[in-house]
DNA sequence: CGCGCCGATCAATCATAGCT
DNA sequence: CAGCTATGATTGATCGGCGC
């Protein structure tokens, strides 16, 4: 069996690392979210606008954000205290909310 | 049965450290793409991710430029021309079309944005 | 009740960016 | 410049929900 990883070198593959404003707004939300790190479609659209990429960069982001942290939550530790004192939100609670449509505390 | 099953009584072993949410939990389940049959023990099917040979890749594109939706008769022939599972092809269609939907959403939001942006 | 499809996601991998 | 890690993208396959 050859490597037949004939990837005819995709020219789309050609990747730019997001801008450090971008990543830093993206790591709120996640880190902010943490209990389900999964936004909404919407959600995903005023990420991207914030962070000038495209909805599907975002899901992409949050897609290996998420893999890749479980898979070593260790090493996340430090990344996400910093966020984590940084934002405080009740977005957790926001979350479960949301799923309820009801709202049973405020802020 | 739709609440989070822990918030309340929690022993939280290291001080602030951040729980373990369900979501990092989960878990799938293993390809079943096998054909058991080649190993006469049930052993391990093909738990893996199946690489598609370029000519495969070829002739799955092709055809899915003549049809984007597969008919079971169409199924079964490429499956065996290619040596593949139906679900394969099946699947391959299915991801095939949605990678499409992706492409045009993406080619259009430009064309908006930049007419926006004007 | 099962099957195909959709939309979202997973998980492994590719290839490059970037730091040491 | 080599070597190793961080990270964005790709993709075969899974999961839950729908419609038939």
């Amino acid at each position: 069996v050859m490597i037949l990883r004939s990837r005819f070198l995709d020219a789309r593959r050609k990747r730019r690392n997001f801008s450090k404003q971008a990543t830093e707004i993206l790591n709120e939300y996640f880190y902010s979210h943490l209990s389900n790190p999964y936004p909404s479609e919407e959600a995903k659209e005023e990420l991207a606008k914030k962070c000038s990429i495209t909805v599907s960069q975002v899901s992409n982001w949050f897609g290996n954000k998420r893999i890749r942290y479980k898979k070593n939550i260790g090493k996340f530790q430090e990344e996400a205290n910093l966020y984590a004192a940084k934002t405080a939100v009740t977005a957790a609670h926001a979350v479960a909310a949301a799923v309820q449509n009801n709202q049973t505390n405020s802020p | 049965e739709d609440k989070d099953p822990a918030c309340p009584s929690e022993p939280c072993p290291t001080a602030s450290a951040t729980q373990t949410f369900e979501w990092m939990r989960v878990k799938r389940n293993p390809p079943k793409t096998a054909k058991v049959s080649e190993y006469g023990l049930l052993g391990q099917p093909n738990a893996i991710r199946t690489n598609f040979t370029t000519k495969q890749l070829t002739e799955l594109e092709k055809e899915f430029h003549f049809n984007k939706y597969l008919t079971r008769a169409r199924r079964v022939e490429i499956a065996a021309t290619l040596e593949l599972n139906e679900t394969q092809v099946k699947i391959w269609f299915q991801n095939r079309r949605m990678k499409q939907k992706k492409r045009e959403k993406e080619g259009l939001a430009p064309a908006a944005a930049s007419r926006a942006a004007k």
